[in-house]
DNA sequence: TCCACTCCTAGCGACGCGCT
DNA sequence: AGCGCGTCGCTAGGAGTGGA
């Protein structure tokens, strides 16, 4: 446990990005952000649940949950962790800072040592002297104009915009999109989950998924930009999904679009 | 528009597990 | 006994819905 002297002088690193998580809500974010305060630079601390549960002032079984929440959308990994002669620690978590961490990106995330580091004074991670704001500059929110939207359900032939496909392909060119369409479609009707903006909501499904590691990579090349695509005429295709195939005839279209204006390829959305 | 009812969810206590 | 965590079941409050 830590000393008021020693919260005085602890800060975390909070991306405004997790603002913008369409899954995040107000409790979640008060763990991320009191996890962010004992986090080292890479964004990996283990206070004890009951230490969270004392910080935030809920109990134990709710700070659980809500750490079970976090790592079901992708916003925290949870390691178990256990001492030199056995005995169970506490969790090891590592916070998603950048937008779009890729697991394979993340080379400063070395493993933790076996040491018995908690939310000790001794061990509370020190920051770095250089998380000063850099960027000055206010983005404005997109969803400030235009009122709040409605929530909506997402039909089960719900597609990406030929936008959300260019998007998609610049920024996850090896991921399977039609295949993570259709879990998408089925997660949000299994939950129930409703949104505001679905493609941005997908978008950040994506981006999640691809950072956890749970896409599936391209069967074989699809290259928008030549228009090639996973033809259904294909014989190693035959058992295309329908919604691979609604992608591909999406990614044709935008495509032909993109050809059409002879603009360029980059697309740069914001969440 | 107001009221009553129903349903869902968050929060919590209690208990159990595995280990020293 | 103590620690850290998972899970079950209960309760209260809020949201949603339908009728007057």
């Amino acid at each position: 446990m830590t000393t008021p002297t020693d919260n005085a002088s602890r800060w975390g690193k909070i991306p405004a990005w997790w603002l913008d998580h369409p899954d995040l809500d107000a409790d979640g974010f008060a763990i991320l952000a009191a996890l962010a305060t004992f986090a080292d630079e890479n964004g990996v601390c283990w206070p004890s649940q009951s230490t969270l549960a004392a910080k935030l002032k809920r109990s134990r079984p709710t700070i659980n949950r809500i750490l079970q929440r976090l790592g079901d959308i992708g916003l925290v990994s949870i390691e178990h962790r256990r001492g030199r002669d056995g005995s169970r620690l506490s969790c090891l978590y590592r916070l998603r800072i950048a937008q779009n961490e890729a697991a394979a990106a993340q080379p400063e995330m070395r493993p933790v040592p076996d040491g018995d580091r908690d939310d000790s004074p001794a061990n509370a991670p020190c920051p770095t002297p250089s998380q000063k704001q850099l960027h000055s500059e206010q983005i404005p929110d997109s969803h400030a104009s235009g009122g709040r939207r409605p929530l909506r359900d997402v039909p089960a032939d719900w597609m990406p915009t030929p936008d959300d496909l260019a998007w998609a392909r610049n920024h996850f060119s090896s991921v399977d999109l039609g295949r993570h369409v259709e879990g998408f479609v089925l997660r949000c009707q299994a939950h129930g989950y409703r949104y505001r903006d679905i493609s941005a909501a997908w978008r950040a499904w994506l981006t999640q998924d691809a950072a956890a590691g749970k896409t599936q990579p391209v069967k074989s090349a699809v290259t928008v930009g030549s228009m090639t695509t996973n033809a259904p005429t294909n014989a190693g295709h035959a058992r295309q999904s329908v919604a691979e195939q609604r992608v591909n005839a999406w990614m044709a279209v935008a495509a032909r679009l993109k050809d059409a204006q002879g603009t360029p390829s980059t697309v740069h959305p914001r969440f």
